[in-house]
DNA sequence: TCCAAGGCTTAAACTAGTTTAAGGGTATTT
DNA sequence: AAATACCCTTAAACTAGTTTAAGCCTTGGA
């Protein structure tokens, strides 16, 4: 058992942990890879064949528009989760990249083994329930925000609840993530120091 | 059993259908209720005490920020969920306003009931999980849409992806979805009728 | 039946956010 | 060690979207 295992098994702790049997069953059905620094998981075109639980490192999930810009969707950082719901369940061809913006350790698993643990497997099905319940929430904040607040206000949002992220991510990747223009962003940085 | 009744077992085809002995489990724990327009299911302040499956009529989901404004997170007409999950789960007060929009047939479920089919039926664990995935993969759609669309392009969408909900709303309320103030709205219909 | 409350539109003045262009700084790559 | 790519900022001109105000038309309640 690795530590990127442990830290696969910790993080079930916090909704219904494993059992010995649930552990061994999801330790040979989940892979361990090491990703480069812009290296992808997933490329625009192709099915989405793995759900990544992100052991280290950071990524992130965008979509390319007409014009060839990056539109960040989601970071995903130590701990967390990252796949294209869409194409995962679906098998239709993903219409985002999700590119490692740090070098990175994950821990892979694929479709048909995933149905085999929910279908095994009370628990995981439950587990995924909420753990996706909760990414549920997360997005709808979201999205309430993005119907309701400034640029500015979005910014600090963003800073409070992911100020471990503000700190490793270049502002142009944060002002992809808020829908506004690298520029944009500097002039409202730039207002908040002459606030503060 | 109702027709009521009838419509969320036929939903639950779509899913993994329920046996015999779920589906009479499902019809002791489900309340129907009728709600007049204009009523509220849930409103801010209050704990979000029910899952809510709409048999007819329509509901919006809005939050009211500082200047009093109301903001559409999201409709439920037929054959649709809609709950404040992250109240429901938290059992914390909500944010959000629920209110018919029409007069509404619905049937609810209370926290502990849920939990006690949750526990007791792996199948509605599935069934739940699958859900809010779908839901899930509708919000990040809005979400990219948010941050890369202009506000012609997402009211165009919301056409095409809600044709049946765009007839049955005031233009009012489709604004405050898309995020953009009523008069914005006419003018770009006005555009957009120039255009065509 | 009347009237108050929404709902839709128009228009003028305004503000939030984009575009284009340029310059300087700091990491990666070679 | 040099070269290149990327990152951050500034500024001027522009465009998308808001605000305020007014007028008209429907709808539902008393």
């Amino acid at each position: 058992m690795t530590t990127s295992f442990n830290a696969l098994i910790e993080h079930f702790k916090n909704y219904f942990p494993l059992d010995e049997k649930e552990r061994v069953e999801l330790s040979e059905r989940f892979n361990e890879r090491k990703i480069k620094r812009r290296g992808f998981i997933l490329q625009q075109g192709d099915v989405c064949r793995h759900f990544t639980f992100v052991v280290s490192g950071c990524f992130k999930m965008y979509a390319v528009d007409q014009a060839s810009k990056e539109h960040n969707l989601q970071f995903a950082a130590e701990n967390d989760w990252i796949t294209d719901l869409s194409s995962f369940y679906s098998e239709k061809t993903s219409s985002v990249y999700i590119e490692a913006i740090e070098p990175s350790v994950i821990l892979q698993i694929k479709h048909a083994d995933l149905l085999y643990l929910y279908t095994h497997f009370h628990k995981f099905d439950r587990n995924f329930r909420i753990i996706i319940e909760q990414k549920y929430i997360e997005l709808q904040n979201r999205v309430l925000q993005s119907i309701s607040s400034t640029a500015e206000e979005r910014y600090l949002s963003f800073l409070e609840q992911y100020p471990n992220l503000a700190n490793r991510l270049p502002n142009t990747q944060i002002a992809s993530y808020l829908g506004i223009t690298p520029e944009f962003l500097s002039k409202i940085r730039k207002a908040l120091t002459h606030k503060a």
